[in-house]
DNA sequence: TGTACATCAGTGAACGCGCGTTCACTGATGTAC
DNA sequence: TGTACATCAGTGAACGCGCGTTCACTGATGTAC
């Protein structure tokens, strides 16, 4: 069954996809190439037409998610919709928390990605730096060598907040949890911008 | 073969130093009852004699890995040794990040015990709240009832700092990474601590 | 003290299962004439 | 425009493998007499 032009490229983002949402919600160890190809609607004798390991999908799926998460927080800077008040809300929100198959890819992939081969950490790797790098464009005032410094750890503090809440099973102290990490790094960027 | 009085508690613990190092090394799901047995100098069918799933091994484990990591820092505490800029300075250290085996069970399960069931979620979460008031009792100004927010958010920080120096794979930005949190973790007690 | 028996931690073969991967095949579509 | 053929995305059976788990068995030691 030969396709039409296109359709190709069209399957294998739709298998990048549903990797993306099962990997932030399983872990990548817990998807098999199966079940992925089956969320997509398709049996999994294909998937090496188009991908030639999972572990090549690992890495493309998680530079896909870094990139669009990248372009997300580009254009809600770039439009002045949101402040770094309302990112950071939305960052450490119930929503966010309870939705990982959509949200913060280091919130989720942080632990496995130490475990993964070189190339993977490479390409993670790059795509943190624009990222902080993005971020830290986005502080208008305060010393110039403490931006770049301050968005690792704005990222290394969020993250790490997302998962202590992702963690824990008592509703009161996730929130707690969200609550207390908004607070700090609002203080964290309030000497950034204004 | 039956043995002496106490040996079965004493093969017990080693199977459970075993995947103390290996789940925080490999990751829970990476690694096989059959390989921890080994390690532990037995064989595989040994092993439900003493658990009765693979999931109470995790729990034990995750357990008996807070409460060795608790009674370390209370001791440390007591015996008055380090300051609180000595345990973040070991925390946020090249030695902790390349070692993680022996090291911060947070850093290592953040990530995988939002997954795992309740019951070792509630185990979990149990002594995370003994850990984070270990940690506000050692803070001996400030107001006191920011103090155990403070303690959440300081293993938020550092806990996730730890895995993002883990994760990236150019050693210059890994260093970078931990110096600046330790720098904000120190800034964040200060007016906890004199 | 010596003998017979019960105990049970640990052994190792075997279980069904799902994993990642391979491969001969299919058949609708694009292309050539 | 109509026909013959090449293409190749997708199919589904099969591969070896390691997983978690089960179970009949072993045999050194503790206990009873």
């Amino acid at each position: 069954m030969r396709y039409e032009k296109g359709r190709k490229d069209e399957t294998r983002q739709r298998i990048i996809d549903a990797a993306a949402k099962r990997f932030r919600e399983e872990g990548v160890e817990a998807v098999g190439v199966a079940g992925l190809m089956a969320d997509a609607g398709l049996t999994h004798g294909g998937f090496y037409s188009h991908f030639p390991s999972k572990e090549h999908l690992v890495r493309e799926t998680l530079t896909s998610v870094l990139d669009t998460r990248h372009a997300r927080l580009e254009q809600s800077i770039a439009s002045g919709r949101a402040g770094v008040e309302t990112i950071i809300s939305n960052y450490l929100s119930q929503n966010h928390r309870d939705n990982p198959g959509t949200g913060c890819p280091f919130a989720c992939f942080l632990g496995e990605i130490a475990r993964r081969p070189d190339e993977t950490r490479t390409a993670f790797t790059d795509k943190l730096k624009r990222h902080a790098e993005l971020i830290a464009a986005h502080f208008t005032s305060g010393p110039k060598d403490e931006r770049e410094k301050t968005a690792f750890t704005l990222l290394s503090l969020m993250s790490g907040a997302l998962q202590l809440s992702r963690a824990v099973a008592d509703p009161d102290l996730s929130e707690t949890i969200l609550a207390d990490a908004r607070q700090t790094s609002l203080a964290l960027v309030k000497d950034f911008t204004n």
